[in-house]
DNA sequence: ATTAATCGATTGAGCGCTCGTTCAGACAAT
DNA sequence: ATTGTCTGAACGAGCGCTCAATCGATTAAT
């Protein structure tokens, strides 16, 4: 988590822009996770405090309401998953072995951040709405990415299934099997290492599209 | 929603057995809505007992905490999809067009309990851990139907590519493309009828068994 | 060089309030 | 009279958030 997402909307007190972004960065390592751990209602803005290392008066220098620590810590996460995804994107060449690259890229990324897509799913609901709008469109938009990703394959190879939706579907469906991993790790972990889990859904994946 | 779950083990004080169900079942209406509506989090136990329409004080002759309604919510909202899942598997045939048609009307409860899954999705984190297992217990039930549903198919079919792990996590990818309907329906109910989504995923899923 | 004034950043006790939970008593049925 | 059920006022812990006071460093005045 090495930088935060465009925060440059939550509103505060402090004039220098540095010791903002600085504190901030702080207090969002911190929170998210006692997040995690606890789940954004049960951790309360004193412990966030704590843990970032000052007091609680200042932590409302930097931050109007505890939700909006929840959008930066949302909004940071979706930052290092694109970038995580984009650097993948970039790394493959064409045609199918493209694919099951960015397949793997992608599902590494999905395993290291499985606690912060976990919490992204359990606590986008406490965001008041228009910014769980904007964690959502950040959502669509990293999906985005791998229905440009498929598309470009897609001309290279003969995928022949793919018209536009399917296509679009196909993409959602890739961007939710590697959150899959996430969510249901209480099992799949237990029963298959992440490189048998990345191994087998390829397969499964890449039989989408090739099926007659 | 018409039976509860196993919810036996939920202490009360309450002598009569059928006035204990009668209640909890409205307290369980009640609180399912309210939970949907505002999380469980946010929505206070008063607010559970007037909406299920007695006092505060009844409602902890019924419960011994606010978690313990969470649980009851959840266990029924399981025990209503397994209804559905093994009302739809009871209904197919054999071969591909029994598939087809399992997936037809599974996904078609997620339609119908849209709301329902997505409450389990992201307030089963709030359960104790002891009751958190039970519901995670009940996820893992529900995706075994489907495994064994898929052992009979791919018995009495040419779906080659199922060996015993492949077998297993399609099954799963199946249940979880069925919930994708309700935690990316801010997207894909935009985009897509229920119908449409049904035939496209159809054709995906089909994919992923006749892939060469 | 020393002092005084100014400023942004930080502090934490405390405010007002809500929450989950309890319990002494009311009521109804037998 | 006893038992089972229901009531809602009362409790007190804990919450998010505020703000008057303080600190430390930089600048201005002498």
């Amino acid at each position: 988590m090495e930088e935060l997402g465009r925060t440059k909307d939550i509103p505060t007190q402090v004039k220098d822009p540095q010791l903002v972004d600085r504190r901030r960065r702080q207090i969002a390592d911190a929170a998210v996770q006692l997040f995690i751990d606890k789940g954004f209602h049960k951790t309360t803005t004193r412990q966030i405090a704590r843990a970032a290392g000052f007091s609680i008066g200042s932590l409302y220098e930097y931050f109007a309401s505890k939700e909006d620590i929840l959008y930066m810590v949302c909004e940071s996460i979706h930052a290092e998953v694109e970038r995580g995804v984009t650097a993948a994107m970039s790394q493959a060449a064409g045609g199918r072995d493209a694919l099951a690259k960015i397949i793997h890229e992608y599902f590494m990324v999905c395993h290291r951040m499985s606690d912060f897509i976990l919490l992204i799913y359990q606590e986008t609901q406490s965001l008041p709405s228009q910014w769980r709008k904007r964690v959502l469109e950040n959502e669509l938009r990293i999906s985005g990415l791998f229905v440009e990703a498929l598309a470009g394959i897609a001309k290279s190879d003969e995928l022949i299934k793919l018209n536009e939706n399917n296509l679009e579907l196909a993409a959602h469906n890739i961007v939710v099997l590697g959150h899959m991993w996430t969510f249901r790790r209480w099992y799949l972990s237990h029963h298959y290492s992440i490189e048998d889990y990345i191994r087998l859904q390829t397969g499964i994946i890449l039989g989408m599209f090739t099926g007659k």
